[in-house]
DNA sequence: GTAGGGTTAG
């Protein structure tokens, strides 16, 4: 029921009306009342102030502390009171600014020594990942309880300064405190990724034996450091022996399998887990999914995307982000797409890290376009965010597209990570950016990052792919570290296509060492003999193969048409559409060959006349799941194949040639990268 | 009105 307000409300009488309003939660009302009050006494303001923050609106909270400032500037100091529910605003709106300023209000009111504003101040500057300023917060408080200790490690531990952590938190018994059950299920996640299980098991020691007092959150932990130690018989008797069990504790048990690689395991404790008294939480179902994807395990998540809609459960914003990448690994631009319009009819859209994986998916479903306007759209970009569309890039050979994006990054304020290097170095190889791509590489030193083995390799790679073998070789020689596999492959590969064969055998003999029984290299080796019409040596290697019964994953394609994955072998008969695919390729082998298409025979290996080889082209799998593709488009004006192994030489032009034949765009993604065919060239602009 | 249990890139 609505009354009339009195036109001149009190101090006193505005807190009264407003206590109730906000009781029952209504912000908006409570609002109107409160900007009717002339001059609202400090709890009205607190009040206010600590509910826009428990709605989940602290910038609500903090606009209106600075109203609050405005406009009572020295007439009314705030009170430690209302610093405290401001700092906790603060804290949720993880703003550093904006913490600092607030910082600065309890300096002038002088509460800063306070112990609870100063625990509060820690915590704060700890939710905005600003350890020093935690740090000098706690320095400056004259006396320290547990809560101090725990905030300050707590800050340093969620900002993954790990081992200060655990520094702090031997300070902290050498000062005499003891840690509490808070304390010790925050300091525990430390160990867990470090994975320094001998400090785990101190700690556990020290529950068990000073009756820290056992509860969910000190057990959930030490399951969880166990698990991540790779100690999986000691986190399921941890499991076993807790004496209060939650939730929370069956979901750590549950990822520990996943974590340790058993989702067989995992997934039947799932399955009992469903049958038990235990009612399952969102947590549940994203760790159940989520360790699915981690395991490779992708058809599965999706499965259990579905089940979880049936239980009547709404997928949030945490499982679409981890199904995501079920779909990038699938490559199943069809589910991608669905969970995409998902995220759209429930404006979970503005989260940084969805539209992250988001991202990720339409690239690697061969999307880069919607790729880069998702991108562009979002209002803030971290640096997996950067790095997503810079190898997003990379992938799909457009290497000056990659820089560009790498001087926007540096340009906007993010800093650049090694993981940034990889993508930008690898675009550059694809590219053939070679001088580029050394000054990338050489800049590494003003970030303060230190190459590590895959940038040398990603440098190699660059180099061999131009064709500077000599300096390549030198490169993996001058490496700080033991050359790696990467290295000696890019090496290798790079004598493939400049027909190196001295080259060749350094780098093999080095790659053998290093992984004896990978197929690839062998079959990579014997291909560079057979160039080089040495077949003598060929054959061995062959034969080495052949021995140690090694043989390389047979080639294949696949194409999405509608819901369905069609998967292709060379020479493939089996798909019920073999006969038009057939008659479509002996019509398209014609027109190509008006338009400028000869086939290259250097391709096939086995010892046949020219039109023997011929026809074995012809039947290689990319072409038949490109032909089934254009026979099957439903309007598309584009289709999308992908790859197992590399794409062959001669697809790669018999494609070209096919796209300007048919109008249509073709894009391939073989093991390595993307191609995009279109009017009769390629993306990769025959560099590959 | 002060401390603790998830998700995205290689």
């Amino acid at each position: 029921m609505r009354f009339k307000l009195p036109s001149n409300i009190s101090p006193q009488l505005g807190e009264n009306l407003l206590k109730p309003i906000l009781n029952s939660g209504d912000l908006t009302r409570a609002r109107q009342l409160f900007d009717k009050i002339p001059e609202p006494n400090l709890h009205s303001w607190t009040n206010l102030i600590s509910a826009y923050t428990k709605q989940g609106l602290p910038n609500e909270a903090i606009n209106l502390y600075s109203l609050f400032r405005k406009k009572n500037d020295i007439h009314l100091p705030p009170d430690r009171i209302l610093l405290l529910s401001v700092i906790k605003a603060c804290a949720a709106f993880a703003d550093l600014t904006k913490a600092k300023e607030i910082h600065e209000d309890a300096v002038t009111y002088r509460f800063v020594s306070d112990l609870n504003v100063g625990n509060a101040l820690i915590n704060m500057y700890g939710k905005c990942k600003f350890c020093e300023g935690a740090q000098s917060v706690f320095d400056g408080l004259p006396f320290k309880d547990v809560i101090s200790w725990t905030s300050l490690l707590s800050s340093y531990v969620n900002s993954g300064f790990f081992r200060e952590g655990l520094v702090t938190f031997r300070e902290m018994g050498l000062n005499g405190l003891r840690p509490n059950a808070v304390t010790v299920s925050s300091i525990l996640p430390a160990c867990s990724e470090l994975k320094w299980f001998n400090s785990g098991r101190q700690i556990h020691g020290y529950v068990v034996k000073d009756g820290v007092g056992e509860n969910a959150f000190v057990t959930s932990a030490l399951v969880d450091m166990y698990a991540s130690c790779s100690c999986l018989k000691e986190a399921q008797l941890v499991f076993d022996h807790m004496l209060v069990r939650d939730i929370v504790s069956w979901n750590v048990i549950l990822s520990a399998y996943f974590l340790n690689g058993e989702s067989e395991m995992a997934l039947s404790l799932f399955d009992e887990m469903r049958t038990q008294e235990v009612t399952l939480n969102y947590d549940s179902w994203n760790t159940a999914i989520g360790g699915c994807v981690q395991n490779g395990e992708n058809t599965q998540a999706l499965e259990l995307l579905i089940q979880m809609q049936i239980k009547g459960l709404k997928p949030n914003h945490i499982t679409i982000t981890s199904v995501l990448p079920a779909c990038s690994n699938l490559e199943s631009l069809r589910k991608g797409k669905e969970i995409h319009a998902y995220i759209f009819r429930n404006k979970t859209f503005s989260d940084m890290t969805t539209t992250t994986a988001l991202v990720y998916m339409y690239a690697k479903c061969g999307e880069l376009e919607i790729s880069s306007q998702i991108f562009n759209m979002m209002p803030r970009k971290d640096a997996i965010a950067w790095n997503t569309m810079i190898i997003s890039n990379s992938m799909h050979g457009k290497g000056d597209e990659a820089l560009l994006l790498f001087k926007n990054m540096i340009i906007s304020g993010v800093k650049p990570n090694s993981v940034t290097f990889t993508g930008v170095l690898s675009g550059c190889s694809h590219s053939r950016l070679v001088d580029e791509g050394i000054q990338v590489f050489h800049s590494m030193r003003d970030y303060f990052i230190e190459p590590d083995a895959d940038h040398y390799s990603s440098l190699v790679d660059l180099l061999s792919r131009a064709g500077q073998l000599e300096e390549a070789y030198e490169h993996i020689q001058k490496m700080p570290m033991k050359a790696t596999a990467g290295a000696w492959g890019a090496l290798l590969g790079g004598c493939r296509v400049y027909k190196n064969v001295d080259l060749a055998r350094i780098a093999a003999k080095n790659l053998f060492e290093i992984e004896p029984d990978n197929p690839g290299n062998y079959v990579l080796l014997s291909n560079i003999f057979v160039a080089g019409k040495l077949w003598g040596e060929a054959s061995k290697y062959r034969k080495i193969m052949e021995e140690k019964g090694m043989s390389k994953p047979p080639g294949c394609s696949w194409i999405q048409v509608k819901n369905k994955v069609y998967t292709f072998a060379v020479g493939d008969k089996s798909n019920e559409q073999s006969d038009e695919i057939t008659k479509f390729l002996n019509d398209i082998r014609y027109k190509v060959r008006l338009a400028g298409y000869f086939p290259n025979t250097d391709f096939v290996l086995q010892d046949l006349d020219q039109e023997e080889k011929e026809e074995v082209l012809c039947n290689h799998s990319e072409k038949l799941a490109v032909a089934f593709g254009l026979l099957n488009l439903n309007g598309e004006s584009s289709i999308r194949v992908f790859k197992n192994l590399r794409i062959c030489g001669d697809c790669h032009n018999f494609i070209k040639f096919t796209a300007k034949v048919v109008g249509i765009q073709i894009i391939v993604r073989d093991s390595l990268r993307f191609h995009h065919f279109k009017e009769g060239l390629c993306s990769c602009r025959d560099f590959w």
